[in-house]
DNA sequence: GAAAATAGAATGAACGTTCATTCTCTTGTA
DNA sequence: TACAAGAGAATGAACGTTCATTCTATTTTC
């Protein structure tokens, strides 16, 4: 009597997830129909539906994807020689070498957790967990003095998750957009946020310094 | 003969778009059906057609509506008494103070972007606005003194850029985000940037100077 | 009373999903 | 080894619904 096969539905899975990327990316969730989904993935609607049970469990499958590829990688580069340095590779991970389908993908899945409560669910599951894996990363860095001591680790983290979203979606939105360019510039900020971070919570002293200094 | 009424024209189409804010806002472009911009707007879709020839025309308003509206932002705020004071200023209207509605409605449009190509056009067209404006500001206060006279402007504008996106992001897509509390530490990383730019472009000298000057 | 403004039913295409059916492989038995 | 039984894998047409848009009729306003 023939038995179902593990390792072929997990293929399945996943090169139905794989042809979904290039079709979400491309066209969006919603404008994808199954149809233009079945036609990527090589298969008929009948069976696709045997490995998934809606359009939105794709979607939902995803960020799923996503978070464990995301916890591997910073646990690998994570262990760079020096704080810095990792960060560095990091960066030029995710905000440079990061196929333009990825970056696409990773937009569509933002603007969908705003409005389906399930995929903000899994989101901001994997935001939760990405935030603490970089405040694990400056802890490790400041108890080595690579950073400042009394850095704000949450208040930091979040910081570098701003500054990841916002390159990743000028790179998605404006094609001209030149990331390699700027990186030095974000790295510039990102030390000073971390080697000469602000004394308390009081802004800086924009005013009195002044830009002599400099030139 | 009757003739046609451009102030009701106007009105309508305002109004139309008051109505499509928060109904995309609230649940994306294509899952927002014409009949419920029709309830919203309290107008028949018969006569919705009259003020605009598609949905998609819909979309469009928007873009352009946010350009008017982020031009005279810029021209009013940027006016103020020193430059930090005036970015401080923009930072609190456009990152703090922006409701809801309207940075997911932006995320909506950013999203959209990536795939409709007339959007897309708007919408490149708004940013480089929006960059020609900052490059505008940043130039001022150069030549002022207020911050470093041999800052990269275009780059400068890129990142200030990037970090505005990056805060509208975690504002739409992490509800637990304060962007209150992150703000003062933004300012820090833009005073170290307009102030104390990075020397030429190569990266800054990340393992040289140590942590010990801060603690 | 004529045209602008509005309403609401009508239209056909496209959608996500289901289902009856067929194909393909494994396995128990002779 | 040969083969039929039986179940997993896959198909693609069909379903009811919803969609953006158009058409036709009615009301309002000058």
């Amino acid at each position: 009597m023939r038995r179902s096969n593990a390792q072929l539905q997990s293929d399945r899975r996943a090169a139905i997830l794989d042809a979904a990327q290039r079709c979400f990316s491309r066209d969006g969730f919603h404008q994808t129909s199954v149809q233009q989904l079945c036609l990527e993935a090589g298969m008929s609607a009948g069976n696709l539906y045997r490995y998934f049970p809606s359009k939105e469990a794709i979607i939902a499958g995803f960020v799923e994807r996503n978070r464990a590829e995301a916890a591997q990688d910073f646990a690998t580069v994570g262990e760079a020689a020096s704080f810095f340095e990792g960060l560095g590779a990091i960066a030029q991970r995710y905000l440079i070498e990061r196929p333009e389908e990825e970056v696409g993908l990773c937009a569509e899945i933002m603007a969908e957790s705003r409005r389906n409560p399930e995929i903000a669910r899994l989101y901001q599951q994997l935001e939760r967990d990405v935030h603490a894996l970089i405040v694990d990363m400056l802890r490790r860095a400041a108890e080595r003095g690579e950073i400042a001591r009394d850095v704000d680790l949450d208040a930091a983290a979040t910081m570098l998750m701003v500054l990841a979203d916002g390159m990743s979606w000028r790179r998605a939105a404006s094609p001209g957009f030149d990331a390699k360019a700027v990186l030095p510039h974000l790295m510039h900020m990102v030390h000073s946020l971390l080697v000469h971070p602000p004394d308390g919570l009081h802004p800086p002293d924009g005013e009195t310094r002044r830009a002599e200094t400099a030139a």
